[in-house]
DNA sequence: GTCTATATCAGGATAGAC
DNA sequence: GTCTATCCTGATATAGAC
């Protein structure tokens, strides 16, 4: 039933996808999906913060390195494949957070927030460190999110590229765009 | 009207927002809201096209440069600075997306990739002319227009920064991540 | 745990008065 | 050109049978 409110969702939208269309697609009668949800807000929500926290648990998984530049490109690789494996809840999950009340709303953008501030640390210890050239690590941080996550806008399985192809291409441009060299692999 | 209903959409989702929500922020009373457009979806249409004519016709308005660094930091920051200007319509033209009906989505898609078409044909020309470093012209353009109308989902006016201090620092990126040398200016 | 039936309300769109 | 009134449909959520 998450599975299907979370693709209906992704598809046309919470304000435009009903109750019943779910029960429909999940194969019960509409009513018996109050016995998953208390409401639809809640089921938003629910659906969103399982996203967050599987995001943050990968994340935390990541093996950590010493190398800025290693860790940048661990970080690049891993958000590519972390999104496009989820693509529906990653799009629900930014296209849908006016939907969300204030409070869930909140407590949504302080877990993305925690993400991101993984990736400005990354940079700032790089910069720190003189191996990466970046003028403002906040901005930085933002400019490479949005790119990184903008594959999910037009990658599509058993198209021109492989992801691991794509992954490549990507890590090749946030490499340079934040002036750092090639580095061997060890 | 338009204005009401774009802000709205922009704030709350096409599907979200109702013609009686639109009437009374125009001022008027529902009924009347069809004196100018046949319905809500013709009104959706109409707001995201407008946008794509807009975004268009001022791209062509651009200044031609036959450098490609100069065409790539001209487009950059005219791309910063129309997508700023007009935060909602951006918004509504790329999150309502899905709520258009077949044959108008297929309509301003086809807008979209001239406009992409136009940044990739600056990448192009200067890959050939040994200026850019661009494993994938295609996947360049994503990334850099994704990259670039993110500042769309963090940047406020009276902020920490400029706009033209926001644009500098994305255009050093751009620049970076395609390999280009900084010009200087004549 | 699921279905049927339904209460209650809001939606898009239209008709006809002014 | 705008308002009032209304049609009809479909929405969320609940009650109670099985």
């Amino acid at each position: 039933m998450r599975e299907s409110a979370l693709r209906l969702f992704a598809r046309h939208g919470y304000a435009a996808v009903s109750m019943r269309r779910i029960a429909e697609e999940t194969g019960v009668q509409a009513g018996a999906l109050y016995l998953y949800t208390p409401d639809k807000q809640t089921l938003l929500f629910d659906l969103m913060q399982t996203h967050m926290l599987d995001l943050l648990a990968e994340l935390s998984e990541l093996p950590r390195s010493d190398c800025p530049i290693a860790a940048l490109e661990a970080f690049t690789r891993f958000h590519i494949r972390f999104h496009r494996a989820r693509s529906d809840a990653v799009f629900v999950s930014y296209m849908e957070l006016r939907n969300l009340e204030p409070e869930n709303f909140v407590r949504i953008e302080t877990m993305r927030r925690e993400y991101e501030k993984h990736l400005e640390a990354i940079l700032e210890r790089g910069r720190d460190a003189e191996m990466f050239e970046i003028p403002d690590t906040k901005l930085a941080t933002f400019a490479l999110i949005a790119m990184l996550t903008g594959v999910n806008t037009w990658y599509r399985e058993g198209g021109r590229l492989s992801l691991e192809r794509v992954e490549d291409i990507y890590w090749e441009m946030v490499r340079k765009s934040v002036g750092a060299r090639l580095i061997r692999r060890g």
